[in-house]
Formats: structure tokens, sequence, C-alpha cells
DNA sequence: TCTGGGGTCCTAGGACCC
DNA sequence: TCTGGGGTCCTAGGACCC
């Protein structure tokens, strides 16, 4: 039997997000003048986090450097991002999908997709959107799009078409109509290199790769990629909508200076920084790691990255900046100017069980000791934030 | 114009084992 | 001296997503 799968995606959702925060407090509507989501303006590296419609109609774009958006448009309204507000936003609007049907799986913060299969009960897919769309638009004050597809893929392609506020349908039978014209890089997966690679091969629409022979395909872009790609465009794809959200498998932070470094201690200071906070965000989660990573971005944005293996996993900050730092001396000259500097952790581990080896180094009861203390302060500080925002307007459809 | 931050998955080559 | 094939793990790098 055909599956119905909805794809719900916030039209410019942390501009949405701001623009109801604001509305609340009683400033003028962001979303209908040319704005932005971004970073300190006068930080030349902000780039934009999200743009309103007119803003997109001037050629303003997400991760597009807000310097370079300034010039097109000197009048531009540049807010910052409230990450607690948009986690209650995010929710609200989760809620609301999820009442439609409890088959969903939330693909980020702002999009998720629900099984409406045994859900409809004979009701019309569109008249059931359009009344999802509605709901979420009256309680919650946003607008979201509604792709409605026989699978989800489809259904994903469908939200991206015309916005804001609108449900559209790209079901198995509408894509050759709907989908095969579109330009290669619409589908998904399809990114720039992709694309680059595709249309010096004359592949220029959806259609063309749909009917690209499999061998040729493979040729180009690998075995493995080249069936997905080849089954995507021609509209199949039968991943289910998974309600179990999957564990991590990394963990990683970065941090790109405002002008490019080449000083020990300041790399080594953000080094530190960065260690803390993954740190603390698998103690958090209870994990342990066993690969720790890091790397240096160069101002011309080539990368340089070294991993290794701990003997045992860890969670504790000095374990992992010791061995980050390491791995720097290893793969830094100590004289190029570097842009940005990331430290990551992957192969996870719940395992509580910590082998104590007869050698295992004294300073380990010293490292966790200063950890605690940092959980400590870290929970306090979180706390206190999340006081203030209780005093604040909640969106309005939690408030009931 | 000059490019953030946080993830997932894939590939290819080398080491090492049987 | 030169010769298999398969499997797993690790590393570096690259592509994509939001």
């Amino acid at each position: 039997m055909e599956r119905v799968i909805f794809h719900i995606d916030v039209n410019s959702a942390f501009l949405s997000w701001t623009a109801v925060k604001m509305l609340g407090e009683g400033h003028p509507d962001i979303r209908l003048v040319p704005s932005v989501v971004s970073g300190d303006p006068n930080d030349r590296r902000s780039i934009i986090t999200a743009a309103s419609i007119p803003a997109k109609k001037l050629g303003i774009k997400t991760a597009q450097p807000l310097s370079m958006a300034m010039r097109v448009c000197p009048t531009l309204v540049v807010v910052g991002g409230d990450w607690e507000w948009y986690k209650r936003c995010s929710e609200g609007f989760i809620e609301i999908c999820r009442s439609y049907s409890p088959v969903l799986q939330q693909f980020s913060i702002d999009e998720c997709f629900i099984d409406m299969t045994f859900r409809l009960y004979g009701k019309d897919p569109v008249e059931e959107a359009t009344r999802l769309k509605d709901e979420i638009k009256g309680r919650l004050g946003f607008t979201v799009n509604v792709g409605i597809g026989s699978n989800k893929l489809l259904a994903k392609m469908a939200s991206d078409f015309e916005k804001p506020d609108k449900v559209h349908t790209l079901l198995e039978s509408e894509v050759q109509e709907k989908m095969w014209p579109l330009g290669v890089r619409d589908l998904l997966w399809v990114g720039k290199k992709t694309e680059e690679k595709l249309l010096s091969y004359g592949i220029r629409t959806i259609g063309d790769l749909a009917n690209l022979g499999i061998e040729s395909l493979s040729r180009l872009v690998g075995k493995k990629f080249a069936f997905q790609l080849h089954e995507n465009a021609n509209g199949r794809d039968n991943s289910p909508v998974e309600t179990e959200s999957a564990e991590a498998k990394s963990y990683s932070a970065e941090r790109t200076f405002s002008k490019d470094l080449s000083e020990l201690k300041d790399i080594d200071r953000a080094l530190f920084n960065v260690a803390c906070v993954v740190a603390h965000r698998i103690r958090r989660d209870s994990f342990r790691a066993s690969t720790v990573s890091m790397f240096i971005k160069y101002k011309d944005f080539t990368v340089a990255q070294k991993q290794c293996q701990v003997p045992q996993p860890t969670d504790i900050t000095a374990v992992i900046l010791n061995e980050a730092r390491r791995m720097l001396s290893e793969v830094w000259d100590g004289v190029t100017p570097i842009r940005q500097v990331g430290l990551g952790v992957s192969k996870l581990t719940h395992e509580s069980y910590i082998q104590m080896s007869l050698f295992e180094d004294p300073k380990l009861e010293y490292y966790r000791e200063w950890d605690r203390q940092y959980d400590e302060r870290k929970a306090k500080a979180e706390d206190a934030r999340m006081l203030t925002y209780e005093r604040k307007k909640r969106p309005s459809g939690d408030s009931e």
C-alpha cells in the first residue's frame, strides 16, 4: 500500500521565531522587511543564520557573510539568535505535529516527518495538512510548509516548493511532472561538488539523472552514492520514519578567531575552551570517548587534522586536552597563522566501569575533581538562565 | 564578499591478522 | 624470492545536511 508522509518545515525558522518573540515585546514584524539572524555586525566573520523572505528576494542567503549582505542592503535589520527561545518554539511545533501522528521523526530543530498512512481515515491529505499548518500558525504565530509525499524524500522535496505557508504534494505519480524538470542541485544530497561533476557531463535536471544508466553514474560519483542518487531521482526511497532518535556518534566544538592567530598561547587557550565544552557535554550525556580528534583551519580554508585512540575510554577534560595538544604540535608548524581550531570525540560508549590500572596516573583523581566542579558551575549558570526564562512569555501555544 | 558551528556518512590506503 | 585473498581497524580527507 502506498504510504503518506508529511514533511513539516518551519519557514525561515530562526528568523520567524525571533519575529514572534519580538512581536510579543511590542516590536514591528521583522518578517515583513529585509532582515536576518546573524552574529555581531562589526565582526567581519559573521555569517547569516536565517534571512526573511524580503531579504531573500534581494539575493541574501543563509551562510552568506553578513558584510556582503549589508553591502547589498544597507538598511538590513540584523538580530541576534536566542537558542533557548528556539528550543521552546521547536518543542511547541513538534508537539502539535505529534498530535497528528505519533509516528514522528524529528529531522532537525525546525523539520520533522510524520507518517500519516494510518491516520487519515479517508480524509483528504491536503485538507489535513492545511489544518496542521493553520493550527501551528494560529497557536504559535509562525508559518510552516507541509510537503506531502509517498515517501520521506518526496515529502521533503515537496515542502521545499513555493514558500511560505503552503501545502504541496509530490506523489510517485507526480515525479515526472513536478520533480524531473528541476535542476540536479534541487535533489537531496546533491551539493555544490556533485552538481559541478554532473553538469560537466551534461546532466542538468533531475530527469537527466533519473534516466542515466547506473554504470555511467557510478563512474562519476562512486557505486554507493550512484545507487542512491538514481533511486532518489526516480522518486524512490523506502527509509522508514524513525521514531527513536539515534544516539550521538560524535561531539565536537570549534572556534573561529576574529583574526588569524599564530601564537601558541592563543591557539592553546581556544583548544582548552573547546575541550571543556566537549568533555562537559559527553559527561552530561554519560558517554566516554575512545577517539580524540583535532583540526586546524588556515586562512585559505584548508584543514589539517589528526585523530588518535586513547587507551581507556575517557570523559576527563585534561586527558582529552592533552591528546589534542600533542596532536596540535604534530600537525602545526608553530608559525603559519590559524583561522579556526576544533576538537572532537568519537567512538563513544556508556561504559561506566573504569578499569583501575595499577599504573593509573595519580593526577586523574585531581582531574576528575576539577571536572566535577566545572560541571557544577555550569549547572548553576544553566539554572539561573532557565529561571530568567521562566518569567518571559512562552510561545502562545504553551501558555494555555 | 570572503566565508559559523555542529553533525553524519563514505572512501581509500595502510597495518595487521588468518 | 615472490606469491593469494579476506577481514578488521585506523587515519586522513571529503561530501553532504541543517
